[in-house]
DNA sequence: ATGCTGTTTTGCAGCGCTGCAAAAGCGTAG
DNA sequence: CTACGCTTTTGCAGCGCTGCAAAACAGCAT
């Protein structure tokens, strides 16, 4: 394996220096046509490409920004994940991904002074096990954008939608078809379970708003947002000497997993149990019958993350904290509407 | 902004060379303990954390693999995923994602040499828009895994699984059903469909082991493997004097798509129409009717191609470039045996 | 004491690039 | 012909680490 093609190389066989080199390939101003040709050349003989570890550690910096989430294969993630990257690209940014399971060492790991620190210049996160108290807790010379539903302490950025909002908005839907049995699938009332308890404070000003009252004894939790929790919480409210007729649920996926609940016990959705979800993943549109959801502007709220950062990144003193709410729609689909 | 420690700095504060204090957080043999507990508390006292990238600079390697996908938010790849950012983590790596969406442009720049090349020690690529001659075209120094069904030239590794006897199993489930008017979805009878042709190789040859006929005019093609592919196959079948009364379809989420129209049609699944995918991926398990399966073994498919990939970077010269099949099993479930 | 072997520590160069500031070139004015 | 200001090019140091080989040390036998 030979030796790889540098600057000096190609330097010398242009007959300039190699600083002047680095100028044609990063393109820098002040630099005549003809200079500009010649190295142009010689870079093209010798096919020489830049080494980015170097680049790297004389400037700095590593091009790139980690994306830190709970679960990759939770269509919610996956899908922002890929606008993240796509944003990210546009700007020369690489991608690193990381999963922490929901465990708070791990998530703790990303954002802490470690070792880690100069693999990226900044982190995208969406913390789970981590509580308000523990993010505030970071390495305060990295950027740092947080998604989802914790607020910011002034020290990052914070990009979400407005839960509480939202959770109204799904509530008075099914409120709205008449139902009164409302179950909320997916509280949870402990520290780290900020969006839960902002969706499930949504439900219940959705009742008030009407002068109803929320049935508590519907609120069911859920340690996690997926099918089998969904599914698991549906069994139980159904085994209830009054099952509600319609459930929103704080995801789509434990939507799924209720309406599979629902239908295998030989109830139809939405007839007897009107149910919707939470995040409009893609699945939720194409399922038997299809969810209705929350749907947040993934895109926008990606682009707004990446923007954020680059530009926390590169600002020498950090920039005040900013709070950022991305828009959301109802979607009404089959599992409350019904066949068209 | 404070400067960050480094190595000198330790070195002074616990009077020793800045080259044993290397050694010594690298864990090099031939520290006494003596000097490995000064070393330790200054590293302590100081702060000290390595800095990644001038190691890597030092090294001439990035201590990162790449993932290149074509989809990201396809359920099977997200799961492939996680297992592969797992694997890697274990040993020391970090994964850079990137997903291609199939454009053979964005794959090539990939494995061609470019100045992307550093970032990474090694790629572990699942190409879609490059075929066999296009691939065999990659940088001949970078450490390369391929997966699906291209077949390695001898330049680089190759992991996936039967996809012929897969598909043949997936089909005889279905005749095994009694089932005789076959439909398959999903064919690509150009370059870079050759899993797509596998699959129909299986679908044909199952028919034959029995002494049957594939019907070739139920053989549907589709650009991508996604759910709406699924359903306007599906209606393009149903549209037709004899619809099919069973139909293997080349991906799940291409046969959720095809059960989705199934249903909305009035037909039941599977008394009307047997359905079958491939990949399961999780939603699956939990759509109404849960989807019967080819599965893939994902987990292994995830670390064998770290573990190549790896013994590929570290070996001074090439090794053998090898061909590896995973295991994978037939997973019945309601879209093809009704309900338990 | 001296030599020998094996262990531990050190010094230096260099990975390939960019920041910085100085040097060279160049056109115009005095 | 010299001076001045501007553009273009250069040289060098240094980013922080590791590879390499030499140096220092220690233990033991002679």
């Amino acid at each position: 394996m030979r030796r790889e093609v540098t600057l000096r190389d190609v330097a010398e066989l242009a007959g300039v220096s190699s600083r002047t080199v680095s100028n044609v390939v990063n393109g820098y101003a002040n630099v005549t046509e003809r200079t500009r040709v010649r190295v142009q050349r010689a870079v093209e003989e010798l096919g020489y490409r830049p080494n980015v570890l170097a680049r790297n550690l004389a400037q700095g910096r590593s091009g790139q920004i980690a994306l830190v989430v709970p679960y990759l294969d939770t269509p919610y993630f996956s899908e922002l994940l890929q606008s993240v990257i796509r944003a990210a690209r546009a700007r020369g940014y690489n991608v690193l991904i990381d999963q922490t399971d929901g465990d708070p060492e791990h998530e703790r790991a990303f954002i802490a002074h470690g070792s880690r620190r100069l693999l990226f210049d900044g982190v995208i996160f969406s913390p789970l096990g981590l509580d308000q108290r523990a993010l505030a807790d970071h390495d305060p010379n990295l950027p740092l954008v947080v998604l989802g539903e914790r607020s910011s302490d002034g020290t990052f950025d914070h990009v979400g939608i407005d839960d509480v909002a939202a959770s109204r908005q799904a509530t008075e839907h099914l409120l709205d078809l008449g139902r009164r049995r409302l179950a909320a699938i997916g509280d949870q009332p402990y520290a780290t379970g900020e969006a839960a308890q902002l969706r499930t404070r949504g439900f219940r000003e959705a009742h008030e708003a009407r002068g109803l009252t929320a049935r508590e004894d519907l609120i069911v939790g859920t340690p996690r947002f997926n099918r089998k929790d969904g599914a698991q919480a549906m069994a139980y409210l159904l085994d209830r000497a009054d099952p509600p007729d319609a459930v929103f649920c704080y995801s789509d996926l434990v939507a799924l997993g209720a309406i599979h609940t629902l239908i295998s016990r030989g109830l139809r959705v939405p007839e007897d149990v009107a149910v919707i979800g939470y995040d409009d993943i893609e699945d939720g549109a194409y399922s038997n019958p299809s969810v209705s959801t929350i749907s947040p502007d993934k895109e926008m709220i990606a682009t707004t993350a990446v923007e954020r950062l680059l530009l926390r990144i590169d600002s020498p003193a950090p920039p005040p904290a900013v709070e950022m709410r991305a828009p959301h729609k109802l979607i009404i689909r089959e599992s409350t509407a019904g066949k068209g």
